[in-house]
Parts: C-alpha cells; sequence; structure tokens
DNA sequence: TTTTTTTATTGACGATTCGTCATTAATATT
DNA sequence: AATATTAATGACGAATCGTCAATAAAAAAA
C-alpha cells in the first residue's frame, strides 16, 4: 500500500494550469461561450480532474478571481516601496488597482461577479474562504500607508473615525468606479467616460476630503504620478502603452 | 385583417406580472434555483409568452434590475422632498438608496449582476439602453442637491471640479459599500459589519471631505437622521423594523 | 353564419451544458 | 507476477435553455 500519489506541488501545478487555461479562455471567447467542456477540451486533462479541482463553473471563476487578488497584492507591495510621502504612497496604491483592472481584466471582472449571489451560492465554501483571506491581506497592505499617515498627524478626521474608515471610503469609491465606468464599456458606447482620468479625480478628491497633507493645491501630484509610474510600474506603463491607452503615454518619462 | 391584438396596456400589464413572480422566486428559492421552466410554471403564460417579452433568462434579470431603478427613483424623489437644506437633503438621498437595498434586496442584487459582462453579453441591446436611460433619469434626481448645494457657495470645491464628480464619488463609495457588505452577508457571517452605520460612516466623512456646510461637527445630523426617516419615510420605515433591524428601531420617533 | 385571414399562444423537442460515477489505468508494495 | 490502492477517464443521465412547427383565437370578409 501507498501506489500512485500527486504530490501537492503537481497537484497545485495543474490547478494553475486550468486556471491559466480558463483565463484564456474567458479573454478570447468572452463569458457568453465559457462552458466546462471548453475549459476541459482545453486542458491536457480529463472533465474528472478539472471537477476534482473546481466543484462547480462558479467555483472556477472565484478561483480566478483568486488569483487576481494576488497580482493585486503584488500590485500593491511594488506600490508601498514607492520613495515618497504617505500620500503619494496612497496615491500609488491606487494606481495599482487601475493597473490591475487594465492589466487583468478577466480577474477583474471575476472579482466583480465573484460578489454576486448567483456565483457566491454555487463556489464551494472552501473558495469563499480562501478568498476572504486573501481580501483581508490586500487590506491590510493597503492601510498601511493611511494608518503611517494618521501617525503622523498628516490626516484629520472628525473623531471616532479610524484608518478603516478611510480606506473603505476610498476602497468602495475606486471598486464602484471601475465597476460602473468598465460595465459602460460593454457594446454601447456612446460616450465612453475617460476612466484612468475619472478614477484619480474621485481618488483626489475624497483624500483632499479627508485633509491628508500635502492637498492638491499645495502638492505637484501630476509629477508624482509620472513618477511613480516610471519608477515603480515601468513594465506595467509599457504593457499599457502597447495596449494604446493614451493616459499611459502622457505618463512616460 | 387585423385580429387577436394584445394591447400595449394587456402586454406591459403581462410582464410585469412575470417580472413579479421571477422576483418572488428569487426571493424564495434564491438564485441556485432560479431557472425560466419554474418561472413558466408559476405564471399563467407559456414559455413562448415569457420568452416572447425577454430574450434571456440574463435578460429578465435585467429587467428586474429596471424595475428597481424606477423604485429608487420613487424613493429619491420623497427624499428631495424633504424639509431640511442641502446637505440634509443629500442625505435623505442617501438614505434612500439604503432603503431601496434594504427592502428591494432583490431587485437590488439583480442590479449587482446586471453591470457584469456575464449578464450584460446575454441580455437583449434594448434592455439595456433602456436601463441606462432609467439610470440617468436618477442620476439627475440626486443631482439636484448636489448642483443646488453649489450654486449657493455651501460646498467649496478644488477648481476643475463639478457636481457630477461630488455625485459620482459618494454615488461610487454608496454602491461599493452595500455590494461589498451585502455579499459578505451569504453564508459565512464571521464579523458580520453593521450595513447602516458603516454607510452613513462614510457617506458623512466624504461629504464633510467636500466642505459641505453644515458639516458634521456643526449640525445635529443624527436628528436629521431621524427626522428624514419619520417624516419622508413612514411607511419604509416600518418595513424595516418589522424586519427586525436594529438600526431603523432606534430612528423611530 | 360560415369562411378566411392574420396574429397570438402553446408546449414538445433538439441542443447545450452541467456534474457524476462506474470503469479503467497507473504505480508501488508484497 | 500478483495485489492493493489511488488517480484518471469520458460516457452518461439530468437539467436547463431557447426554438419553432402546430394550434388556437379573434376579427374581417363572404
Amino acid at each position: 500500500m501507498s501506489p500512485k500519489i500527486v504530490t501537492e506541488v503537481d497537484f497545485n501545478r495543474r490547478e494553475s494550469e486550468i486556471i491559466e487555461t480558463a483565463i484564456h479562455i474567458l479573454a478570447e471567447k468572452g463569458w457568453k461561450s465559457f462552458t466546462m467542456d471548453r475549459v476541459v477540451s482545453q486542458v491536457p486533462y480529463s472533465k474528472g480532474i478539472v471537477y476534482k479541482h473546481f466543484s462547480s463553473k462558479e467555483d472556477l471563476f472565484v478561483a480566478i478571481t483568486n488569483e487576481g487578488e494576488k497580482k493585486v497584492a503584488e500590485l500593491s507591495r511594488k506600490a508601498i516601496s514607492f520613495n515618497g510621502n504617505w500620500r503619494e504612497k496612497y496615491m500609488a496604491m491606487g494606481f495599482a488597482y487601475v493597473l490591475y483592472c487594465r492589466i487583468f481584466p478577466v480577474h477583474f471582472f471575476c472579482g466583480q461577479t465573484a460578489v454576486t449571489p448567483a456565483i457566491l451560492e454555487k463556489a464551494s465554501l472552501q473558495r469563499i474562504k480562501a478568498h476572504r483571506k486573501l481580501r483581508d491581506l490586500t487590506w491590510e497592505l493597503a492601510l498601511n500607508p493611511v494608518q503611517n499617515a494618521l501617525n503622523e498627524g498628516v490626516i484629520s478626521l472628525p473623531t471616532g473615525y479610524t484608518a478603516d474608515d478611510v480606506l473603505s471610503a476610498t476602497f468602495y469609491a475606486e471598486c464602484g468606479c471601475l465597476w460602473m465606468i468598465l460595465s459602460g464599456d460593454v457594446e454601447i458606447i456612446e460616450d465612453q467616460l475617460d476612466l484612468e482620468a475619472e478614477y484619480f479625480k474621485t481618488f483626489n478628491i475624497l483624500i483632499d476630503g479627508f485633509q491628508w497633507k500635502p492637498l492638491i493645491s499645495e502638492f505637484d501630484f501630476p509629477t508624482s504620478l509620472k513618477r511613480i509610474a516610471n519608477e515603480v510600474f515601468p513594465e506595467e506603463l509599457n504593457a499599457l502603452i502597447k495596449q494604446n491607452l493614451d493616459f499611459y503615454k502622457q505618463l512616460i518619462n
């Protein structure tokens, strides 16, 4: 006894492979024609294996979301390494999130659907719990600059308000902004909003609202944005310029 | 020529009937077991009729969303009638939106899924356009107090910022807040956040951020909230107290 | 009144897709 | 070489979707 055994490493590699294939299909063929059968056919494993990894199609969606969460964390870590004041670092974190939605749109949209009851009711509890855990981690990362800014007294909040409140307000607004504007891109583009412009406008107005020093009027944040882009996200910047997005072209040195 | 004709009124009535039934099923049975066959079986019409009205299941979801949009507009109109300053009126608008998600959770969640690519790719263009139109209408309603406050000079924005920017920032934050917290309610409730407390906290910190006078520190907004609840939304308040939601119990006179 | 014409309605049916599970293969120990 | 145990397969049943040929209903014409 002790026969044919799949090591944990191989198991995880296989899981990643299936996830990557699923992402590829979503990117190429869209959601309408995304089926488990197609995933199976594009992967060197049988249906049984795919279902061994993912209890349902929706479970696979959440798995993609979880991969996305890791990418966000990675980008956030880069952001926090930016050499600047806390507001600039927080801006870099905000930047990280738009970069995420631009570079990993499939992950991003999966994340959007993953908070939907239709998906949550069908995904495995295990997967959902993993998602929560990963989200908490990203949350902690984003909380860091807020916490430090509060400690240094460059934010003035009404009594009873905490760093979490600042983060949640901005985070909710960021998500809302990206979700609403990007969902508008589908099919009908009557007056397509400039996503990044809208995003940073909203971001700055919120941060100024917290009286987070220096204020927009006191500092050259457009230059900060250029510095962040070139110093912290050079590869990402290049990738997006190749996507022909004007906003990023104007950022390059 | 000119035989059996269904009047527009009857057609619309039938459409509403199907929508109501669908909502009822979602509320009772959840999303997992929501099928078109079930809708057909619960409705005095055949499958052909149901598909005559709704090109697909997803189209029906968007239709529910559109009904929800009408309810939001209705609540918003009540909100704006509140007898108070512009900030209080805007707060009433914000109140309207939480009330909406509490009283019409199915509509609300449909709205959440309706901005998702999986749905948008399958719903009819016509229905999506109708949705956009309804949303623009609600937007205009919500814009009113902001516009008036700006005209009266009780908001001070950095140059280049408009009423739309204020609205979008708050609206995005509101949606984000409700979506994230309510999605957490499904299944795993480890530390359930107090939705309404979180919502108004975020709201107030944002509005204070715009220096929208009077500031939290200068005015008794908790009392405003009570007044709004009792004067503008008495029925809604009652309904929610029956749902046993503590936040609303404490608001009643 | 009967026939005709046009539109409305039905629900059986084919096509997809999902997810399972009985069967088969692979591997290591005896 | 036989045996035991886990891994992998993919055919299959069940469920769901959306269509469309057939039927019913109603008004106009005969």
